[in-house]
DNA sequence: ATGGGGCCTGTAGTAACTACAGACTCAAGG
DNA sequence: CCTTGAGTCTGTAGTTACTACAGGCCCCAT
C-alpha cells in the first residue's frame, strides 16, 4: 500500500501520515528501491488507532502513552483506565469552563438590543473587569 | 508607567504586552530617550479590554474586529452583536462537541473493570471505528 | 563605582498539523 | 521508445497565542 492509498483508506490527510512518522508515533515503513513508502495491514491498524484516539480528544502524548502500553503488549486494564479517566476528566473540566463562559457571554449579549444605534453595552462590558457581567 | 508596571497592574505576562504590540493589537507606545516604553491610562484600558475579551474566549482576530469598531468610534449595537453572537455560537458548538465526546468516552470507560488484568476493552474500542462505541 | 534589578532586542519553542516548491518516479497511451 | 500526467519524495514555512530565553543596556541606591 502506498502512502496515498493508506491516506484514502483511513481518511487521513496524506501529510499527517508523514508527520506521525516524523514524531515516531508511526514506525518508519519499508521502502521500494525508488524510496516509496510501503504500508501493510499493521500500519493501517495502528493509524486507525491513532485517528480514533484523536477523534476522542486524546493528545499525541496521551496516545504515545497508550501505544507504548500496547507495544509492550503486557498492559492491564488498570493502566489503560488510568490514562483514559484522566483524559475524561480533562474533557469534563473543559466543558465546565465553556459552560461558565457561555453563561457570561449570554448575559452580556442579553444586555444588547442589537438595534442600529451607537454605543453598545457589550463594549462596555468588555471594558469592565470580571466583576459585574 | 513602564512595561513591568503595566503587566503587574493588568495581571498580564510582560512578554504578552510586547507580543500584542508586535501584532498591532496594542499601539507602539512612546519611548524614553533610552528606549524604554511608556504607557498611560489609555494603554491600560485597551489592554484590559483585550485581556477580558480573551477570558471570554474571543480570538485575537475577533478582538481585532471589535477593537477596530471601537477605534473608528462609530460602531453600533448591531455591529457588535453580530460579532458577539457569532462567537457565542462557536462556544456553544464546542460545548456540544465536547459533550458528545464525553458520552462516548464514558461509555468506553464503563466497559472496563479497571482490574489488574491484561487485555482491556478500552484498547479494543480504540481499534474499532466510530461505529460501535 | 558597583551591584542588582529592570528593560531592550531577536529568536526559538509550544501542539498538531497543513501546504507548499522543486525534484523524482511510475504507468499508460501514441 | 517517448511523453505526459499523476503520484511520491524531501525540506521548509505557516497556522494560534503566546512564553521563555540569551546577551546586552540602563537606572538607582549604596
Amino acid at each position: 500500500m502506498t502512502r496515498g492509498e493508506l491516506a484514502r483508506q483511513s481518511g487521513c490527510n496524506i501529510e499527517t501520515i508523514r508527520y506521525y512518522e516524523k514524531i515516531h508515533l508511526m514506525p518508519d515503513p519499508p521502502r521500494t528501491a525508488a524510496g516509496y513508502r510501503i504500508y501493510d495491514e499493521g500500519h493501517r491498524r495502528r493509524l486507525g488507532f491513532i485517528l480514533r484516539g484523536r477523534e476522542l480528544g486524546f493528545s499525541i502524548e496521551e496516545l504515545r502513552g497508550l501505544l507504548s502500553l500496547v507495544d509492550r503488549g503486557d498492559y492491564t486494564c488498570a493502566d489503560v483506565l488510568d490514562l483514559t479517566t484522566g483524559h475524561l476528566g480533562k474533557v469534563q473540566a473543559k466543558i465546565t469552563d465553556l459552560q461558565r463562559l457561555e453563561g457570561t457571554l449570554a448575559t452580556i449579549v442579553a444586555g444588547c438590543d442589537g438595534r442600529d444605534v451607537p454605543d453598545c453595552p457589550v463594549i462596555d462590558a468588555l471594558f469592565q473587569h470580571e466583576g459585574d457581567t
